[in-house]
DNA sequence: GTTGAGCGTT
């Protein structure tokens, strides 16, 4: 058999192109692929019942169908899910920004460890491949004598892969490996605030107001106002980039001027704790402990909680002064309403869920509990988990309980961390749990200023507006550290 | 030539 061309588009409706095959009448994926990046088979419609049919693929060679010949019809590319080129959905405004916010979860390097001495890059990648494309694979080995360390690294092209491969366990050429964020890349994944907190607001400006000013710079995912009137509202966009680039701004809105700036992310341990000092912004295991940046916590003291919030506590505090009246529900954190991020990947050490303390949804080395987690990193987390995540983990042999996907009560299609019980400390309960979007919306309890309103007589010299609490436009901590590994 | 918790010569 002789080298032909077979027609590949990528997908129906596409225009075709010529696509040489081998001699022995295949065509190498790795041509698809160069034409195609990031396709990983081929598909074609059943000319008899206009039903598509997928191209048996085997060490990488696409064979032709049964009857022996391409022939000339078309054939389309397949893509894994998370490179799908076609949009499913036909939402116009979950296009370009929700783009934008995906790249945001940008891919790590991931470390796999437990690799069988025999395993070499060529097979790592080749497994991981079933996952998505992967970029880089590579076997650690000892530089004398080339035996493998039982470890390596990988790294994928689309964040989905990623986490798919973060929420399981892998049996690669018999043994049973661990896919982890490296401790190198702790601290390295972002969280975006998508949230900003809108001062000086006046009675009339109506959540309406609010969203269809702040609509023009973004998508407006929520608008949050207190109610009782508070002077003060909350607006949330999709994308994370828009809110911060508003924050620090003054912007005048029915002929009033709001003051845009850095929302606090609600937590229920905001307030409280008296500070406790700068020391251990990290988590035990990181010598990085001291993140706290200035103290601006401190004095006062709410009505106590966990003393070892590090920079976060600081960070989320309220002001020095009077601190009493900024949150009121200190004391030690129970439940978290949030999903188990730790099952998404969205996790850099510590994913051992019987550890509490190493709850860590961000590679932060923070402890959840006391940690304001981004919305946009949860929706974005849910949002991929739905494509395939669910469905994926149901099906594993041997799920990683410690990794937080057991299956929750239901045995349904919903993974615990999404609904039922986990291990995490988080979302007990289910059912109506009005946590997340409560959560997530700032709905409720919303305690930039922990509640009194108006603000109480000054005392001292709090008398200042919010500038006077640093909620404008100061830098952020973990704005500052990078991020975003390219 | 052995081994099995970890963390990457760039």
């Amino acid at each position: 058999m002789s080298i032909e061309y077979l027609q590949v588009a990528e997908d129906e409706g596409e225009e075709p192109i010529e696509l040489p095959t081998e001699e022995d009448g295949t065509l190498l994926l790795s041509t698809l692929a160069a034409q195609f990046p990031g396709s990983s088979g081929l598909k074609y419609r059943n000319p008899e019942n206009k039903i598509v049919r997928g191209v048996r693929l085997s060490e990488g060679r696409l064979h032709p169908p049964p009857e022996g010949a391409w022939g000339t019809q078309i054939f389309y590319c397949v893509f894994p899910k998370e490179n799908k080129r076609k949009s499913d959905d036909n939402l116009e405004n979950s296009t370009a920004k929700t783009k934008r916010m995906e790249t945001k979860l940008r891919c790590t390097d991931l470390i796999v460890l437990g690799l069988p001495w025999k395993t070499t890059e060529q097979n790592l990648r080749e497994y991981f491949e079933t996952f998505g494309e992967v970029l880089m694979a590579q076997v650690k080995k000892d530089p004398k004598t080339g035996q493998s360390k039982g470890f390596g690294f990988i790294r994928f092209a689309s964040y989905e892969s990623q986490m798919r491969v973060l929420a399981q366990r892998h049996m690669i050429d018999g043994r049973w490996c661990d896919v982890k964020v490296p401790n190198s890349k702790e601290g390295l994944i972002q969280q975006v605030p998508c949230k900003v907190f809108i001062g000086r607001c006046t009675e009339d400006l109506t959540a309406d107001d609010l969203r269809d000013y702040f609509g023009k710079y973004g998508e407006v995912t929520d608008v949050f106002i207190p109610k009782p009137f508070r002077a003060f509202s909350f607006v949330t966009f999709l994308d994370p980039e828009v809110a911060q680039s508003l924050c620090g701004e003054d912007h005048i809105i029915k002929g009033v001027s709001v003051h845009v700036s850095n929302a606090a992310p609600k937590s229920e341990t905001r307030g409280g704790g008296g500070g406790g000092g700068g020391g251990g912004g990290y988590n035990s295991r990181d010598p990085r402990g001291s993140h706290g940046g200035p103290n601006r916590g401190g004095g006062g003291g709410g009505q106590g909680g966990p003393g070892d919030q590090g920079m976060y506590q600081q960070r989320y505090n309220g002001p020095g002064p009077n601190q009493g009246n900024w949150g009121n529900q200190g004391g030690p954190r129970g439940n978290i309403d949030m999903p188990n991020l730790q099952a998404l990947g969205i996790t850099g050490q510590g994913q051992q869920a019987s550890n509490q303390q190493n709850c860590n949804p961000l590679g932060l080395g923070l402890n959840l509990g006391t940690l304001p987690v981004n919305p946009a990193l949860v929706a974005a987390a849910l949002n991929q988990a739905s494509w395939g995540l669910i469905g994926n983990l149901q099906n594993q042999p041997e799920p990683n309980f410690n990794q937080g996907f057991n299956n929750g009560p239901n045995n349904n299609t919903v993974p615990s961390g999404f609904a039922g019980s986990n291990q995490n400390g988080g979302n007990q309960g289910g059912g109506n749990n009005p946590g997340f979007l409560n959560w997530m919306s700032g709905g409720g309890g919303q305690s930039q200023d922990g509640g009194q309103w108006p603000r109480p007589p000054p005392q001292q010299t709090q008398d200042k507006g919010f500038l006077k609490y640093g909620y404008t436009g100061y830098i952020v901590p973990w704005r500052t550290k990078v991020m975003y590994a390219m």
